[in-house]
DNA sequence: CGATGTCTTGAAGCAGTTCAACCAGGGTGG
DNA sequence: CCACCCTGGTTGAACTGCTTCAAGACATCG
C-alpha cells in the first residue's frame, strides 16, 4: 500500500555520504525548509546526524504516504506540494481531516500504527525520515521536541476551526471557507489580488466539506457569478477581495 | 468574564504553606489524579514546587473557565467532572470541538490567547496551575512535556475523528456516536450493562453534533424505542449491548 | 478522432431544519 | 396546598438545503 513511509533506504546513498564529513549536510544546504519546519529546531551537528537516516523523494499526486491502519515506519517534512489527511469508514465515506502544506511535518510521534490515510493531493516533495532515528533525536533535543508539540497544537486548533466550519456552517459558507483557506496558503503576488491553483478535486473539497460534488460545484458556479471569486480551467483561482471572501466564509467572526 | 483560570491567588494559602515542607504536597495526597494526568510527570519535589502555584476550586455547571479570545493566565487539571470546548461565531452558532474528562489537563502551551471558550458542562472539581509556572516547569522537566505534547496529540486524534463524524454521518449515526463516547467515558459497573448520566443537554449536544434540539431529540426517542438505549428522566443512560451502539454510530470501521 | 475522466447543470427526493404547540418537573408565592 | 411560571425536553407539520440520480459539457490523451 503505502510506497513511501514504510520503507527505509533510498537513492541518495553518494550524497549523504558526503554530507556526513561536512558541517550542514550537502543535501540541506539547498533545502527550501532547512531553516522552517523540525529541521529549524537543529544544529548543523544534528542535522547531519539525522541525515543519515533521511531520503528525498517526488511523489506523484494521488500516492498513498501512509495508510489507515499502517505501521508508522517514518515521518516526512513536505518539501513542496500539498498532503492530504483522511480518514475512511467502511462503507466508503471519507473525510478529510487536515491538509498539510510545506514546510509541514507530517507523522505522529508516540504511535505505532497510523489512524488515517496519508495521501499526496498535488505532486509533491518530501524529505522522509526513519521515526525510530527522529524518535531518538527527540530525547536529545529538547527544543526539537517542543517544535513538534507546537505543530501538534496549531493542527488541533485548525482541526478545531475546521469543526465548526463541518458542523455549523451553509454549503456556500463551507466552499468560501475552503477558498479562503488555500488562499491564505498559497504566496500573494501583487498586491491585493491573489492568483492560485487549487491543489484539491472537486471530489476531494466535498470530502473535505462533507458536501457532494455536486454541491460543490453549484457553489463554486455561484461565487463565480457574484464575482466573489474567478476560475479559470477549474482550478485556476483568481481573488480580487480576499475579505469579501472571508466575509462570505464568515471567518473571522 | 472568566472567574477561575484567569485570577492567580486561591484560598488555601495555609494548606500549600505545610505541603512545601513535605514531601508530597498535602493537597496532593489525597487527589484523585496523583498519578494521571501531567502531574504523573512529577517528582514528589517538583510537585511540592508547584503547588505554591496551583488551587483547588469547585465550579458550578454553566461557568465559563475561558473565554475565546481572551488572555489564559492559568491552566488546569480537571479532577472531576465534563468541561466543554466551544467556539463561537459572532452570529450566535456555535460549536462544541472538544470534551475534557478528568484527569485531563486544560490549556493551550505556547499561546497567550484562548481560541475557544471553556466551559463546566457539569460541577466541576479543578486544580488551577499558574500558566508562567508551568511553562516554566515545562524547560526543565522534559517528562511533562512529553505527557502535554502526547496529551495534544491524543486531542488531535479525537478532534480529527470527530470531523468524520460531523461531515460524513447521518443524525442517527451523529447522536450513537455521541452516546458511545460518553459511554466508553463512565465507569463500567456490574458486567454488560453500562448505566450512566449525560453531562450534557441536548442543546449541548446538539452544538457537539453540528444539529439542532430537535433532531436530537427525535433520534433519541427513535433509539430509545428500538431498545439500543433506555432512558430516565431524559438524563439516566442505561446501555444493555455497547457493540449494538457502536454498530448504529459506524464506530470502529 | 473517439475514449476517458473531471466538472457542470437540471430535476426530483429526502434528511434535517424551522416554527409552533405541548408536556413534565421543580421552584415560588399567594 | 394549589396556581403560576419557568426551564428543558418532546412531538408534529411544513419547509428547505443538500443529496441523489441522470444527462450533458469540457478537457486531455491515446
Amino acid at each position: 500500500m503505502t510506497i513511501c513511509l514504510a520503507e527505509a533506504s533510498g537513492a541518495m546513498e553518494a550524497l549523504r555520504r558526503d554530507a556526513y564529513v561536512a558541517d550542514m549536510p550537502l543535501v540541506c544546504r539547498s533545502c527550501a525548509v532547512r531553516d522552517d519546519g523540525i529541521c529549524g529546531a537543529m544544529t548543523d551537528g544534528q542535522l547531519s546526524d539525522l541525515c543519515r537516516h533521511t531520503t528525498r523523494r517526488k511523489i506523484d499526486h494521488g500516492s498513498e504516504l501512509l495508510s489507515q491502519g499502517e505501521r508508522i515506519l517514518s515521518y516526512a517534512n513536505i518539501l513542496k506540494g500539498v498532503v492530504k489527511l483522511t480518514k475512511r469508514m467502511s462503507d466508503g465515506r471519507q473525510q478529510i481531516v487536515g491538509l498539510q502544506f510545506a514546510p509541514n511535518f507530517i507523522g505522529r510521534p508516540f504511535a505505532d500504527e497510523s489512524a488515517l490515510t496519508a495521501e499526496a493531493a498535488t505532486d509533491i516533495e518530501i524529505c522522509a525520515v526513519s521515526k525510530p532515528a527522529l524518535d531518538n533525536m527527540m530525547i536529545h533535543a529538547p527544543d526539537l521536541g517542543h517544535r513538534l508539540h507546537r505543530q501538534a497544537l496549531v493542527e488541533l486548533d485548525e482541526a478545531r476551526d475546521w469543526m465548526l466550519t463541518l458542523g455549523r456552517k451553509t454549503a456556500r459558507e463551507k466552499v468560501a471557507s475552503f477558498l479562503h483557506l488555500i488562499a491564505t496558503h498559497s504566496t500573494r503576488d501583487g498586491r491585493g489580488t491573489l492568483r492560485f491553483e487549487l491543489p484539491l478535486s472537486r471530489q476531494d473539497i466535498g470530502d473535505f466539506l462533507g458536501l457532494t460534488i455536486e454541491t460543490v460545484s453549484r457553489q463554486i458556479t455561484k461565487l463565480k457569478r457574484e464575482n466573489v471569486i474567478r476560475i479559470e480551467n477549474s482550478r485556476n483561482v483568481t481573488i480580487h477581495d480576499l475579505h469579501r471572501l472571508a466575509d462570505v466564509a464568515g471567518v473571522d467572526c
